[in-house]
DNA sequence: GCACAGATTCTCT
DNA sequence: GAGAATCTGTGCG
């Protein structure tokens, strides 16, 4: 059923390239490194019993230990923030709003609650299962990640799940490689109360896609910054 | 294209 | 009880 994919056209060349999902070892580093290469990797959800996928092309890392908009700073391990303790490369999941699920990949060693929450998407597979669920333009499917988790039917139900596992609804396959040149940084969005991390440059993005969630005027080019950019302040 | 307001329920204090 | 890692529809230019 997976060999139907239109990844396949989107992805070229290798197949098993395009269907080896991203494993502990990936997950298990720091959370900007994870947040870097997630760009462009592939979503693919079985979620609500249809399958629809997509290439991930915005991404914010959170950090429990330092971070004020982490949901686990400082360190606070509750019910809800659990699974950013448990090891890499699980789903973090989260209701905001009232209505809207967000959607996380858990980085880090066990016990070390960071998390990179996946923004946007760029719709690959499934965009007819999408449009149903969304009755919105394509344009407006995937590029916020509210509208991403209502278009992949992701739910808390599939919280904690391991996304490293080929066999779960919820999987992150290995995409081809984005260079620096092609990703811009800003500051992540919704986080005005985060204190000195309220205006970091930890969102990145592709440059020049059409599938992003918002585009900031001030971002910068993601290789102009300085190496203590990502690290403790 | 942009700005604004309202929706609605979970989580934590 | 307050606030929230957001989205959508509407109105304006």
């Amino acid at each position: 059923m997976r060999k139907d994919y239109n990844v396949y056209s989107c992805f070229g060349q290798n197949p098993e390239t395009c269907f080896s999902p991203l494993d502990v070892n990936f997950y298990e580093r720091s959370c900007f490194t994870v947040a870097r290469e997630l760009l462009g990797s592939l979503l693919m959800s079985f979620a609500g019993g249809e399958p629809t996928a997509g290439r991930i092309v915005e991404v914010e890392p959170y950090i429990g230990a330092y971070d004020r908009a982490c949901h686990a700073w400082p360190m606070k391990r509750t019910p809800r923030t659990e699974a950013m303790f448990g090891p890499g490369g699980r789903a973090y999941i989260f209701f905001v709003y009232g209505m809207h699920h967000q959607l996380c990949a858990v980085t880090g060693p066990e016990g070390t609650p960071d998390a990179v929450l996946i923004r946007a998407l760029e719709p690959i597979e499934g965009i007819d299962v999408m449009t149903r669920r969304r009755n919105q333009p394509m344009k407006r499917l995937c590029d916020g990640p509210g509208k991403l988790c209502s278009a992949l039917a992701v739910t808390s139900e599939l919280y904690g799940i391991d996304l490293t596992d080929p066999s779960s609804p919820l999987t992150i396959m290995k995409g081809n490689p984005i260079g620096d040149d092609r990703i811009l940084a800003a500051p992540r969005v919704g986080v005005a109360y985060a204190g000195p991390y309220a205006t970091v440059p930890w969102r990145m993005y592709l440059k020049d896609c059409p599938w992003v969630s918002v585009k900031d005027r001030s971002a910068v080019p993601y290789q102009s910054l300085p190496k203590n950019t990502f690290g403790p302040r």
